[in-house]
RNA sequence: GCCCUGGUGGCGGAAUCGGUAGACGCGUCGGACUUAAAAUCCGGUUGGAGUUAAAUCCAGUGCCAGUUCAAGUCUGGCCCAGGGCACCA
């Protein structure tokens, strides 16, 4: 064996053998229980960042630790590769989006595979090629079969320098999620999907769902955002053109009904202009042109202060008969609820402030009997007791949202209602690089699905990058004009391609059955290797990616396609990567290349580093100095293998030789470091921890050899069961080392094949142990012991210890408390 | 405003059950080896008091209370930082 240690050369030898061997392809059928570990895909924008680098060696050190324990391991990748990145590198360059991502990918992947990853290659999926995006397709027209496939005009986000509408989730403060671009609002005819028919279930099922955060979690279920409350209608009693007509609210308050002193529709709600009087339409029009031209980072500013105009009309209060003015104002959300608000400025602080400036009346309907309020100065929103309410006087307010909403259902002007925050998920976008849409229009007949044999819809060829303010696919000559598949008249495609969340929403199904061309999957595979039994991501996608995933494998369960109904069982988010306090970025110029790592100190160095400082959760702070200090470690391992290679033998199964030396201190070590590495790893990943027992393995087994001047064969057997022990613990992490030095020591195979070590729960421990003896609470004296000693024997010696003897004398022992094997307290007065 | 997460040395962090606070590492200081350096090895390193040196003592896990023989850990109240949601009626 070498002295030195030479990774770059190790690392390319021994992944040039895995790849030949295939070590790490993954059977369909085996024996062994199955286990998914799977990383989020990532986006080929070119190379690895040191993100990556450390989602992908977290997922792997998981991957190979259930291996090692006998699992049947799925263990993937795949590229999530449409998107605007590469259309506007197409653009830039006036390359071809595909050539521009196919670039990329192999990049990557050689970068990939230069880490030492135990993929399945032949599983590889990326979402960009015709035999992933025709199922992506078919997959579309299962929803629209369903009815959960919809299109329909409406007020969309759009992105002016990305050139297309947006989903809800992708607006971040009023802003394009990618590109920090202010969103507009649009009116525009676009596919949406109907995950707001899964609102209650998605939030539901959050509960099952044990082996996530809890922040994803609230993150999810705040974004559904369910309320409930009460509908109530209106009616209008000077409608202009004499119409009878009403106006419905929504209200999580119907407590304060009787309060109610106005009454606001937003500015774009559908019937005010029926609404307005010929005297203020002039105010009220001028009020709506201003509206829609405001961004909605200004319209949504709650610092803004609250304007709007009269309608003109008046509606009655069905409660109490009294009568209140109608008005538009913006704080009125025309998406949300009825698009109309019922104000109560005494008990809401929004109409509060808006009563104030107009002058409008108030009236207080609820009150702390022990503080109570007049509301002059703010509105009070707490809980109290009803007045001013006819016959619900008295009632507690909790108790009167239920009396007075039945009321109203029972007089038919009013109903209980849940709302949602939630919106349904807008899937078209106005660009080339992604799966298009499967449909045509008809003149005849509408719009048609396209039929499933004709999958898939093939982006066009002939297109020209370099358009500006359209969707390039619109220059191509070829795709546009096609037949009905109806009437086989003349129809046209539709012109928008998928967002890309779509594509990403179902590839970690793909991967069970990735190279089926005859179904997007095989049920039974899927429902074999599913759900997806460890995740592993970033917090980024808390929202968008992992709510869009859960609503489609819950759609497709509908679908019959597949019978679990959540996708990922157990979810880790990552923290980020830091370097001096911040976000690694390029535009702080505060990156470290993985390349640069991989060559000055190899991938193993790269793995282990990244995987010691932090726990997975939290943020990590890259430091040049800790690398080092992992390259350091790494020598330090190979040095101890390569000294004592000629007394190492893997006939270290000398179990008579082990057993004489029972009471040998490293033979006890090396069992506490398989138990507690274990142990870190079950326990939610705590890699951290487990790199630091590498290091007391080590520095033990260096301890253990530096005091002896000779070795006997019963020191060689413990010498050697130290040594391979600590291969086999350190192979997930430091793949490379470990099979080198497990060839080198004669090892039969792949080290990555063997067996995760087992621990003696009785040497896995001290042979002594150490009394602590406390007075008071405080500690005084640590006595070596024998752990057989009963409690009695505990008190006997810790009352005998000289040190005690002293510190008591004088006083009055109140009480002893023995912790058995490790502790005596001594209570003194 | 509501919700989630976190707060421990110079730094990253450790401490399954309430039971030795600071594992392991980085940094730093001192020493060995060397003509010298690198590499490597050994030792110190929470603060304060104390001593020639030690022994030893006191304080200490964001703050204030509480429970307990015993609190980083449990309970109540607060402060700070990061993240999410938010004119959502």
């Amino acid at each position: 064996m070498k002295e030195a240690y030479f990774p770059q050369e190790i690392e390319k030898k021994w992944q040039k053998i895995w790849e030949d061997k295939k070590t790490f392809y993954t059977p369909d059928e085996s024996d062994k229980p199955k286990y998914f570990a799977l990383s989020m895909f990532p986006y080929p924008s070119g190379k690895l960042h040191m993100g990556h680098v450390r989602n992908y060696t977290i997922t792997d050190v998981i991957a190979r630790f259930k291996k090692l324990n006998g699992y049947n391991v799925l263990h993937p990748i795949g590229w999530d590769s449409f998107g605007l990145p590469a259309e506007n590198a197409a653009m830039k360059h006036g390359a071809d989006p595909e050539k521009w991502t196919v670039e990329n990918i192999a990049y990557m992947t050689k970068q990939l595979k230069m880490l030492g990853l135990s993929y399945d290659w032949e599983r590889e999926v990326t979402t960009c090629k015709p035999d992933y995006y025709k199922w992506t397709q078919w997959l579309f027209l299962q929803l629209y079969k369903k009815g959960l496939a919809y299109k329909k005009e409406a007020a969309v986000n759009w992105c002016e320098d990305c050139g297309t509408v947006l989903a809800n989730e992708q607006v971040i403060d009023g802003k394009c999620w990618r590109c920090d671009h202010v969103v507009e609002k649009k009116y525009l005819s676009q596919w949406f999907l109907k995950i707001t028919d899964y609102a209650e279930v998605l939030l539901e099922d959050l509960d099952k769902l044990t082996g996530w955060g809890d922040n994803v979690k609230t993150m999810q279920a705040n974004w559904i955002g369910k309320s409930q409350g009460a509908i109530f209608r209106f009616p209008v009693v000077d409608a202009p053109n004499g119409e009878k007509m009403e106006v419905p609210v929504y209200t999580t308050r119907p407590d304060t009904v009787y309060g109610i002193t106005y009454l606001v529709v937003a500015p774009e709600y559908s019937d005010i202009e029926k609404l307005t009087t010929s005297e203020n339409k002039d105010a009220v029009e001028a009020y709506r042109a201003n509206a829609r031209k405001m961004s909605e980072i200004e319209r949504l500013s709650t610092e803004r202060v609250k304007t709007g105009v009269p309608l003109g009309t008046h509606c009655k209060n069905p409660f109490n008969g009294e009568i209140f003015p109608l008005w538009t104002a913006d704080y009125a959300l025309a998406e949300y609820g009825t698009g109309a608000v019922m104000a109560v400025p005494t008990h809401d602080t929004r109409d509060f402030d808006f009563a104030k400036k107009y002058k409008l009346p108030m009236k207080v309907v609820i009150q702390n009997q022990e503080n109570p309020s007049n509301c002059e100065n703010e509105a009070y929103t707490e809980e109290g007791v009803l007045v001013n309410s006819g016959e619900f006087n008295g009632l507690k307010n909790t108790e009167a949202k239920k009396a007075i909403t039945q009321k109203s259902v029972d007089e038919g002007f009013g109903e209980f209602k849940t709302q949602y925050r939630l919106r349904d998920w807008l899937i078209s976008r106005q660009r080339y690089w992604g799966a298009p849409i499967p449909v045509v229009y008809c003149d005849k007949c509408g719009i048609q699905p396209v039929p499933e044999e004709q999958l898939p819809v093939l982006l066009p060829k002939d297109v020209d990058f370099s358009v500006v303010g359209k969707s390039p696919i619109t220059t191509s000559k070829t795709f546009k004009d096609t037949i009905c598949p109806v009437c086989g008249g003349h129809a046209v495609r539709e012109m928008d391609t998928m967002d890309t969340f779509m594509c990403s929403s179902w590839y970690y199904l793909r991967y069970a059955d990735a190279k089926n061309d005859k179904e997007c999957f095989n049920r039974e595979k899927v429902n074999h290797w599913l759900p997806v039994d460890q995740y592993v991501g970033g917090i980024e996608h808390a929202i968008l990616h992992l709510l869009y995933s859960r609503f489609i494998t819950k759609a497709l369960r509908d679908c019959e396609l597949l019978d679990f109904d959540e996708p990922f069982k157990n979810l880790l988010t990552q923290g980020m990567v830091l370097k001096d306090g911040s976000k690694m970025s390029k535009s702080k110029g505060n990156t470290v290349d993985p390349d640069e790592i991989f060559e000055n100190y190899g991938a193993d160095t790269a793995r282990l580093f990244i995987l010691s400082d932090s726990p997975p959760a939290r943020d990590f702070d890259w430091s040049d100095a800790g690398v080092e200090g992992c390259y350091k470690f790494l020598n330090r391992v190979w040095r101890l293998i390569s000294t004592n290679a000629d007394d190492i033998s893997l006939c270290y199964t000398n179990l008579a030789a082990l057993k004489k030396k029972e009471n040998d201190d490293l033979l006890r070590i090396v069992h506490m470091s398989i138990k507690g590495i274990t142990n870190d790893i079950s326990n939610d990943f705590q890699f951290n921890t487990v790199i630091s027992k590498y290091r007391e393995l080590v520095n033990a087994i260096y301890d253990w050899r530096g005091k002896k001047t000779s070795l006997d064969d019963e020191d060689k057997a413990i010498l050697s069961f130290a040594i391979i022990t600590m291969i086999k613990l350190m192979s997930p992490v430091a793949v490379h080392l470990t099979e080198e030095a497990w060839h080198e020591l004669g090892g039969e195979g792949s080290v990555h094949d063997q067996k995760w070590p087992e621990w003696d729960e009785n040497l896995a421990k001290a042979s002594s142990i150490t009394l602590i003896v406390q007075i008071n609470g405080k500690v005084k004296d640590k006595i070596e012991a024998d752990e057989a000693l009963s409690q009695d024997e505990l008190k006997e010696l810790a009352l005998s210890s000289e040190k005690i003897k002293e510190l008591t004398s004088g006083k009055t022992i109140v009480k002893t408390i023995v912790v058995p094997k490790k502790l005596v307290n001594i209570v003194v007065k």
